[in-house]
DNA sequence: CTAATTAATTGGAACGTTCCAAATTAGTCA
DNA sequence: TGACTAATTTGGAACGTTCCAATTAATTAG
């Protein structure tokens, strides 16, 4: 309603003093006297003055906003990963502006420009399909600290942070070679992106290590959602020498997978063994309990948000690549017997 | 890597004009001549120019900032409703600052005197259980438009964009009705929320409106996720006299409840029926699909953004209260007859 | 060719903060 | 008390834009 925003001189003139001091008292520098900082202090309450970090910017060139932009926040593994990095970035004073790319590079482009313009401290960037590296060296080359997340882009002067998905797709089809299965299926994703590749890369290694012949007709590639997964059942079934057991791209495919096999009669975890890949909430409480390859996405998050402060703060932008490990985390959708390797959180 | 970055006097200088000129051409004037117009571009291009959007802000007092915070984004529904703000937002030359309360009131009061500091232009407020109109007071008095949605804030001066939860939980209970259930439950949700409140009521005025008796031992309250579902089975299957059917709190519920179902050797849709609230994405693909009460997050999303995007315009800050109607999608988890009422999309 | 228009351009002030060097005040010691 | 030091306070000058009034250049009319 005010006419104009009351301001630093505001609350300066109210309090007979200077703006100078006003603004030490604003950082809570020590070098003002005890009773002046009261007496603005409370000023500052009952003008109801709220601080301008837009001009604060312009004169300090730093400001405390990152940006984090995913290519999907409607997949749930996604969300957690905002939602990790909104809690350290939160707790560190800073602000977070989340943009969602909808995997199209475009519209990807689009956004960091506007995060560009508005001034981030930082980007954490989970990158659409087809991302190259050009499309944010005008970004790095201005020396503003980016961290990849999830899906790397190789040739960017960038961190990244990845999860160890050759490791991990190799020790779920171990697991289910444990179990007895030979015939064993890759469901869900496609190859154009590396998460996939080296995904697919785990599942043939650990195959043939396993001594088992590989048949690509048992690669069943399809959209990486659920209903990616239903489909992917639905081109199994018309094989003569089925599968009994798969590794899914994802746990959404996993889910599909689920709801695929039961509308053909076949009950997961019994018929057939299912093993998931990030480890999303439901997956411990969805029936059955999905066996998965835990990526934790929202610690994922925490630790991108930690390692781009951590740049923020250092000034120098040295590249690191850090590359999680994953975890199998055993429960029912497997067939696994219950008794054993129990999930230890 | 360059020692400061580049303003409008740098081009200015480089053009030969002075940085009025530049600013002119910044924002597309037709007062400039062709010429210089595009000498100016180039030059834009060239050194590598990003508009300072702060400084503008500093002056003309209106940001392309939109502000967002929802109270909980690992609930797809809600991360739908900001990706629905978030395409609006984007198209209309804003950006959006997401931000996540987790339903603490106090993280949420946090990132609303953040996102003031910041600049927003306008907030979409999809307000953490136990928010108070008092919470949001100072920033509606400071003039700034605030849409609220999914829950309402009596007393609060803001526009607010519901979903009529009565109307929909009543016509979800007529159908079970008009499928022959007579002993149906109430699952999922606390009474802590205005939205579990009206869905309860919608439920209960169904009940006694098609002349059966209200067992209060069929509204099993409990989380309204997943786990939620269930546990809320598991406390049915006690029962003496056990429920046929179910309404649901949510969609998440419901997939819970499937789930505690199929635990218990009971097939959903076929010995029992479900019906969710909302309408996820996974609704449609799940096995067997879920019948449920379509809210349409994302084009709640989008309308929400349409709301604040039309009062930021127009500067008065007339309060409005939209309840969207919703209408039930009928798949099979009601186990209604296949032919009956397919959807249309 | 001059005056009157119209088209382009331009300085400087302003926005709300931080930073710096300098000034003021308070405090201490001989 | 006077001189010296420590503790506070304070004017500007930035930061990168937009806006306004005013100036200059180009065009047209008489």
């Amino acid at each position: 309603m005010s006419r104009t925003r009351t301001s630093i001189v505001d609350i300066a003139r109210a309090a007979g003093v200077s703006k100078s001091t006003v603004s030490l008292v604003l950082q809570g520098s020590p070098l003002v006297n005890e009773k002046t900082r009261e007496k603005v202090n409370a000023l500052i309450g009952d003008l109801g003055y709220v601080y301008n970090r837009g001009a604060a910017n312009l004169r300090q060139a730093k400001s405390k906003i990152i940006g984090i932009v995913v290519n999907d926040l409607t997949n749930s593994f996604f969300a957690e990963l905002a939602v990790g990095v909104d809690m350290v970035v939160q707790s560190a004073g800073y602000v977070q502006f989340l943009a969602h790319s909808g995997e199209s590079v475009d519209r990807q482009r689009q956004v960091i420009a506007s995060m560009r313009e508005n001034g981030i401290a930082g980007l954490i960037l989970s990158p659409a399909r087809g991302t190259e590296a050009n499309d944010i060296k005008p970004l790095v080359d201005s020396g503003i600290p980016v961290v990849v997340v999830v899906r790397n882009l190789p040739g960017a002067r960038v961190s990244a942070l990845l999860s160890d998905n050759y490791a991990g797709a190799k020790s779920a089809v171990r697991h289910l070679v444990g179990l007895g299965h030979r015939r064993i299926a890759f469901m869900g994703g496609f190859l154009d992106t590396a998460v996939s590749a080296d995904r697919v890369r785990g599942y043939r290694d650990a195959m043939t290590e396993a001594g088992i012949e590989l048949n690509d007709n048992f690669i069943i590639h399809s959209a990486p959602s659920r209903a990616g997964g239903v489909a992917a059942v639905e081109r199994m079934m018309v094989f003569a020498e089925r599968p009994t057991a798969a590794l899914c791209f994802n746990d959404a495919v996993a889910f599909g997978v689920c709801d695929g096999l039961r509308s053909n009669g076949i009950e997961p975890g019994k018929g057939f063994g299912v093993i998931g890949f990030d480890d999303v909430i439901e997956a411990k409480t969805a029936v059955p309990a999905l066996t998965t390859v835990s990526v934790d996405p929202q610690g994922m998050g925490q630790r991108a948000a930690q390692l781009l402060l951590k740049q923020i703060n250092a000034g120098q932008t040295d590249q690191e690549t850090l590359v999680t490990s994953v975890r199998l985390v055993v429960r029912q959708s497997c067939g696994a017997p219950v008794r054993q390797l129990e999930e230890m959180a």
